[in-house]
DNA sequence: AGTGTTTATCAGGCATCTCTCAGCAAACTC
DNA sequence: GAGTTTGCTGAGAGATGCCTGATAAACACT
């Protein structure tokens, strides 16, 4: 496990989105480093030699698209995630996903950064030890078909709740307070009450709990909540 | 599997389309040269011992087909698949087509240069290990005739049906999202909606849903399609 | 030129999902 | 044990995503 780090190279113009990204990555256990613009990415390619490399589309002095070109051209080969607004997205997106590269929609989840970057990875080879099975306790979550069993019974899950899952499978034995999951699991601008997560909590649980031995997750009552596995 | 890999060499003057081919193929496991003229090809088809070339029949300096004659009047005799643009002569290149030699119209999509490439392979016995019948679950097709068999029966599809198929079969148990599909399936200047997958996923199903004993193409909702074989 | 096929768009309908709310239950405080 | 806080969950409104039939244009093959 204490193998060289990964290194991811992010680029957005807006401070914020660059910040969070940094700060949630490098707990992740990525080693980051952040640029606000196409020059300076081209730059930080060439002598970072990242791995991977998050990329908006949308940079105040040249396209996403032209950066990525000017790296492909001295030669590096590394994979890219870009980042678009849900808007510019729908028409733009042609020849996006070719290679090892993804695309991914502002506002995004930091759960979802995170698992589109290890699923690149894993395609990628650069990472031979990562597996698309996540297995925790009675639950087992094959991230490539996008499917659960739970104690070997296929479950099926919406998007948030599957998000949801994977995050407290991610952190299991772990209490996660409500206010990280909302700001993992939810879009970075989400504005609503902390609520759902008890809602979608609820949720899982109804789904789950029928089909394991015992509760798997718990409430930490005024902490959080967390997923259990007795190993 | 730790065999050499296959070597292609693109030719192309159109930067765009040889950085989309060259990160294509490169993913699908080809070792990828590109130049961006003739004589530059016939260098590096001397140079680099391709065992396939991509090339243009439109270059700056001469014809995809003068380069052909050099290359092979050294001695090489590399099988050649022609890029052409739709509106040139179809029977000019059918004519210069001998031995293993193929050609495909741009705009073409990604899936349909890898077939193609790999057909090739196969006719001219550079490679004994792949074989022209993919089967997965329930569906058999076979590339060579063309022809697909669900559950033993014969299905005819249109062209574009036929790779929406192959490319779902080929990332089987793998969910796919509406964009790779589309960057993958069709014509890398498709300048559509996503909605063209729904429609196609639609075909597809009502051909094969009838015959098959549980629906194949799954949907992940907000997440994208699976072809799904319970192996 | 004529016929049938294929491609692509669109809109209506439907199912699911997201999120909020409110009433109830459980747990903690004193 | 009474009051307070915190969490649980069913109900429901609105949004979203997907499916499919209708349709028109492009194309292919006589």
């Amino acid at each position: 496990m204490a193998t060289e780090p990964i290194k991811v190279l992010v680029v957005d113009d807006e401070p914020n989105i660059r910040d969070l990204l940094t700060t949630s990555l490098k707990f992740n256990g990525f080693s980051v480093y952040a640029v606000g613009n196409g020059n300076d990415a081209v730059l930080a390619a060439e002598k970072g030699k990242p791995d991977i490399i998050l990329l908006d589309v949308m940079l105040p002095d040249q396209s996403g698209f032209a950066v990525t070109k000017k790296i492909r051209a001295m030669g590096i080969d590394v994979p890219v995630l870009f980042l678009s607004a849900r808007d510019e997205t729908e028409d733009k997106i042609t020849g996006l996903t070719v290679g090892g590269d993804d695309y991914i929609t502002k506002p995004f989840s930091l759960d979802e950064i995170v698992a589109r970057i290890n699923a690149i990875l894993r395609r990628t080879q650069k990472v031979e030890t990562e597996e698309s099975v996540l297995e925790v306790g009675e639950i087992l979550m094959n991230e490539d078909a996008h499917e659960v069993f739970v104690g070997g019974q296929a479950v099926e899950f919406s998007p948030t709740e599957y998000k949801l899952l994977r995050f407290l499978m991610t952190n299991a034995n772990r209490v996660m307070s409500k206010g990280q999951i909302l700001d993992h699991v939810w879009e970075y601008d989400f504005g609503g009450e902390m609520g759902i997560v008890e809602s979608y909590v609820s949720y899982l649980r109804k789904k789950l709990d029928p089909l394991t031995t015992e509760p798997v997750i718990i409430t930490k009552r005024g902490v959080g909540y967390m997923y259990k596995s007795s190993k």
